[in-house]
RNA sequence: GGGUCGGUGCCCGAGUGGUUAAUGGGGGCGGACUGUAAAUCCGCUGACUACGUCUACGUUGGUUCGAAUCCAACCCGGCCCA
């Protein structure tokens, strides 16, 4: 899983291989700088123009967006230009890329917004203070003022048969659910950014291999060296079994706090450790801890830094202890309850609903039931055992499950 | 526009006149167990201070002792034809 780091090209380019599923073109023993892209890194007497496209399509972003951009980062810290293509024309149309569905249309106003929020959450990734090192574009600059003729030398360079060759079109095609026409620019549009910002490499994922490549063939159009492609794998998700996406919630996302984000890594499956260190962090992979449970850790601690500093992933490492140890120790952190507010005599089970602890009455009746209630850390066994007065419970501790507490005032 | 199928609890999806608060799965929440808030196993999963009452099967009416189930109109969605 992890890189070879070998011989020939070992120490200098480490970062470059580092995490990466393909590079093409790619002909390892050519010295043609045209063919390979470590001899034109090392050929070349200017940073290279690494392109990176992000559709601005939701809100938020997650790990597995992190991935490209990681590599990107990794570009710019050799000394590269970063060029980050924020889609906001191409968010519109929607790439068909692994969509059995045709993506709805989105406005412009909210594109705007979710470009805003994307750069915000992408700020502890990439590096955006060196001069020089990073460039944003919107690719409405120049999609939006194609012309008939221009957009029509694009769709000539390609025939509906490659086109029908890519995969998600391919799918739909078979099971003739509809495929709009202009579903078809989309390749042809993230292709000519690539002309457009004259870029040298383009990332993305495994999935973007046909548009990068689409890429090449329309700088080669426009009498440009066509770029090289650097595919990046698919992150597969906390479940480690589907790839981590939204929609399916093995996500974890980059504007999270840092405890949720924590707890979220800190129970990474042992399989997908090793690939979750080598995509999401700079650490070397022969020195990890030998105990999973302790790479799991150190994992979740190292990605936890990234976004929120060291300070913040300590505390949530030791919030995180403390929340499955059972909190009764850690007392200054329980919510209080005001008994005032129930009227007495008061049945235990009213008293669990109505703190809060339990979303109704009859879901803390299960509860209880259930042996999920204690009260001061005994088992509540009668659902409707009654309590007299207030002070028979105030200063008390009613626990509901694990993690809900609830300390009960006069 | 015509035809046809369908809209069920957080989601998916059974149920086609009477123990139906409604099978099953997912998710969620508890319990046990464990290096984990993982995996596995078990329980719960409409509301109400509750042996009863109320609210629920797209909407509104109707038939019936009784309907998610039958009828009518309407709204929304899929597919086919134009």
């Amino acid at each position: 899983m992890s890189a070879p780091t070998s011989a020939s090209n070992s120490t200098s380019f480490d970062w470059l291989y580092r995490g990466t599923t393909e590079i093409f073109p790619d002909q390892p023993e050519s010295e043609d700088p045209s063919q390979n892209l470590t001899q034109r890194l090392i050929q070349s007497d200017r940073p290279l123009r690494v392109k990176l496209g992000i559709d601005p399509t939701g809100t938020d972003i997650h790990l597995g967006h992190s991935i490209p951009v990681r590599k990107l980062r990794a570009f710019q810290d050799a000394g590269h230009t970063a060029v980050l293509i924020i889609g906001d024309f191409t968010a519109r149309i929607g790439d068909p890329t692994g969509k059995s569905e045709v993506r709805k249309q989105l406005t412009e106003a909210q594109v705007k917004q979710n470009a805003q929020t994307y750069l915000e959450q992408l700020r502890p990734v990439l590096d955006f203070d060196t001069p020089g090192r990073l460039e944003i574009r919107y690719n409405s600059e120049w999609l939006s003022k194609l012309d008939l003729s221009k957009i029509l030398e694009l769709l000539a360079s390609m025939t509906v048969g490659q086109m029908l060759a890519k995969e998600g079109f391919a799918e739909r095609f078979g099971q003739e659910s509809p495929i709009y026409l202009h579903e078809f620019l989309y390749p042809l549009m993230q292709g000519y950014d690539s002309v457009a910002v004259q870029a040298d490499v383009e990332l993305g994922g495994t999935d973007q291999k046909f548009n990068l490549a689409v890429g090449r063939d329309l700088q080669r159009l426009f009498n440009q060296t066509p770029q090289f492609g650097l595919l990046t794998p698919i992150l597969i998700g906390t479940d480690g079994v589907q790839k981590m996406s939204k929609s399916l919630g093995n996500y974890v996302g980059l504007s999270e706090d840092a405890l949720t984000m924590y707890s979220k890594l800190e129970k990474t499956p042992d399989d997908q450790l090793i690939t979750y260190f080598e995509l999401l962090t700079n650490l070397p992979l022969d020195t990890l801890p030998e105990n999973p449970r302790d790479r799991q850790k150190q994992l979740a601690l190292e990605v936890v830094t990234q976004f929120h500093g060291a300070d913040a992933a300590t505390q949530a490492q030791k919030d995180a202890q403390n929340l499955v140890a059972g909190a009764t120790g850690a007392a200054d952190n329980v919510p209080e309850f005001s008994l005032s507010t129930v009227e007495f005599p008061v049945p235990i089970f009213y008293l669990v609903s109505a703190s809060g602890l339990c979303k109704s009455s009859g879901d803390a009746r299960r509860q209880i039931q259930g042996g999920g209630v204690k009260l001061d850390g005994e088992k509540v066994t009668d659902v409707n055992q009654k309590f007299a007065q207030a002070d028979e419970l105030t200063g008390r501790i009613l626990q509901m499950g694990k993690k809900k507490f609830v300390r009960l005032i006069p």
